[in-house]
DNA sequence: TTGACAAATCAAGAAAAGTTGATATATTGG
DNA sequence: CCAATATATCAACTTTTCTTGATTTGTCAA
C-alpha cells in the first residue's frame, strides 16, 4: 500500500473536478476525439487539453492519433484498479463488522 | 449523474491526497481516536485536524465524541458508493467491448 | 507548398488547497 | 474551580491547481 499511495493520490486527484468527470462519463461510452469532446467545457480547446492530459498523466485515458485527429478512450484497467482499491479500503473494516456481528 | 457530479468530485478530492489516504487506510481497521492518528501525520496537529475535516466534510468519515477524545471511523456507505461510481464508470464501456466481441 | 484545421504547449494571472504556529473550546481529574 | 489534556479553529503564508489567450506543432487537402 504505502508505495502505491502517492499512485493511487494522483488518480484520485484526476476524478476530483467536475469536468473531468463529465469527460470520463463522455468516454464511457467509447472513444472519442478531442473534436467531439469540445462541448463538455463551456470554454477554450486548450482547456480541454489540460483537463485531457491530467487524466491521461494518471493513468486513466489512453491517446492514439488518427490522421489530424487524437482519439481519447478510458484506461479499463485503471478504472478495475481503482474499484479495486476502494473495495479494499473498506474490506477490512466490514470483515470486522461481520466478526462482530457473528459474536453478539 | 449531472446533479451528483460535485458530490462525486468531493469524495474523489478528500481522497486525493497521500496523508488522507492513509488515514483512511488506518481506520479500515477499524474507528480510531485522534490522538492514536497523530503518528500518521510527522507535523503538527492542526494538520491532522485539517485533513480529518476534509475527510469527515466529504462523508467519508464519521465522528464521535466520549468525553476528552474523539473518534473516527469511515462511513462504509460513502466507500461503496464511491465503489460503486467507479464501476459505473467502466461499466457502459464494457458492455460495448462485450458486445463488439460476440459479432466478430 | 501553402492554407486551414486539430490539438498541444506556454506564460501569466486567479483561485483553491495545504501548511504552520498561535489561540480557543471542551472535558475531565484533582 | 483550576490545571491539564484533547481537539478544533483561525490568520497568515506557501504551494498547487485552474483558467485564459497567444503561440506552436502536426496533418491534410488543394
Amino acid at each position: 500500500m504505502s508505495k502505491s499511495l502517492e499512485h493511487a493520490a494522483r488518480w484520485f486527484h484526476a476524478l476530483a473536478d467536475e469536468t473531468r468527470l463529465r469527460i470520463v462519463h463522455r468516454l464511457s461510452e467509447g472513444e472519442q476525439c478531442v473534436c467531439d469532446l469540445t462541448d463538455v467545457l463551456g470554454t477554450g480547446q486548450s482547456l480541454l487539453s489540460f483537463h485531457l492530459k491530467t487524466l491521461k498523466e494518471a493513468g486513466i485515458l489512453r491517446d492514439r492519433r488518427e490522421g489530424r485527429w487524437v482519439y481519447y478512450s478510458l484506461n479499463l484497467e485503471a478504472l478495475e484498479e481503482i474499484e479495486k482499491l476502494v473495495g479494499s479500503l473498506k474490506a477490512m473494516n466490514g470483515r470486522l463488522q461481520a466478526a462482530l456481528k457473528c459474536c453478539e
